[in-house]
RNA sequence: GGAGAGUUGGCUGAGCGGUCAAAAGCAGCAGACUGUAAAUCUGCCGGGCCACGCCCUACGAAGGUUCGAAUCCUCCACUCUCCA
């Protein structure tokens, strides 16, 4: 039994018609989305709640605290096991998300390179922060490794980190890494479902959904999240986490930090369609409606599984 | 009624005689994506072309001064602040 994907930007209502789904076929819901693996970060990330999570299981929501090293290669890893144990249980795995990069590391896997390296990073982050930091930081990656200078803009601060950190400690440049852990991992096959929307149809109802989130009390949950978190933990920079904590700090108003939390959803929808776009073998499933999930887009998405191929 | 300030591309907002189709930001569009990925970054963005160049229309409106104006002058129309 191959996974199934259902992917699409934020809000198009991936969330609804998996749990549709799986409860349909005898589901479980692995999650692929960046933010909802962390405990407490529930109202603005969307996360389900505790309804969808009694009638179908949910795996890889709240599975770490903020300020806990996490990433795609941690999540791979986790999300494989997880994957590996619904299978052997019988039961179909239904991945939903919206953090491509993400999804790729667990279908596709990671190179075998070295991970990240605390003290080599705080080293690169120290002339990164220096006047025209960044610029010499391109340089010496061109040096080592013309590829990936050529590749990686000199403005793009994190790709560079990374290559330099990936050279410090391996003395090897990180376009020398094979892209398919040759071996380790072996391809995973899943068929894929894109959610797609009007884009006017989509704004409007992300909109109405962070009005919601800002009325079930998005401000409040940050300040508990901040009360037991350093605010320079990852999820803090998220959409909807790093306003509100701009406003708990002072640094913000509310009206801003809303205006300023679509304006970023917004341009996240559209990154993720492009990254979407480029997917293959996507099947889409256009929503038509600013209703959850209709019968209509559940009704596609099972014809699609049944069709053999 | 008197004294000033202003009117710039979808918006905010620089420019203050030529190098201006006009900075910058936002919005919009397209794209990238090798362990921070809801992150980070790139390109396009008045219109039309037999497009690394050319043409047209553009900086409230109309005239004028100049080889040359978004930039100077005159006048008209709005907007705003201050004093009564």
């Amino acid at each position: 039994m191959i996974p199934i994907v259902i992917a699409g930007p934020t809000g198009v209502g991936k969330s609804e018609l998996a749990l549709r789904l799986a409860e349909a076929i005898g589901g479980e819901i692995v999650n692929f989305d960046s933010v909802q693996v962390y405990r407490g970060f529930d109202i603005g990330s969307a996360k389900p709640g505790a309804e969808a999570r009694a009638r179908v299981p949910h795996h890889l929501f709240d599975i770490i605290d903020a300020g806990v090293e996490f990433n795609a290669a941690d999540y791979a890893r986790l999300a494989r096991a997880a994957c590996q144990e619904i299978a052997a249980r019988g039961r179909r795995v239904i991945l939903a998300g919206g953090t491509f990069f993400y999804l790729r590391a667990l279908l596709h896997g990671l190179p075998e390179m070295p991970g990240r390296d605390a003290s080599i990073r705080a080293r690169i982050q120290g002339v990164a922060n220096r006047p025209r930091g960044n610029e010499w930081l391109h340089r010496w990656l061109s040096k080592i490794d013309p590829q990936s200078g050529r590749r990686i803009a000199p403005a793009d601060r994190h790709r560079i980190e990374r290559a330099l950190e990936v050279w410090l400690v391996s003395g090897r440049p990180i376009s020398e890494w094979e892209r398919p852990a040759a071996g380790t991992v072996e391809e995973m096959v899943a068929t894929k479902i894109g959610l797609t929307m009007e884009r006017p149809l989509l704004i409007k109802r992300l909109e109405k959904r962070i009005d919601a989130m800002y009325a079930a009390g998005l401000v409040d949950e940050t300040r508990g999240l901040l009360a037991r978190y350093r605010r320079e933990a990852r999820p803090f920079g998220a959409i909807g986490y790093a306003e509100a904590a701009a406003v708990l700090m002072g640094e913000m108003n509310v009206d801003t930090a809303m205006v300023e939390t679509k304006r970023r959803t917004r341009a996240y929808a559209k990154r993720q369609m492009t990254w979407l776009r480029s997917e293959r073998n996507v099947h889409w499933i256009d929503v038509p409606s600013l209703d959850e999930t209709t019968d209509e887009t559940f009704a596609a998405a099972m014809r699609l599984l049944e069709e053999p191929k």
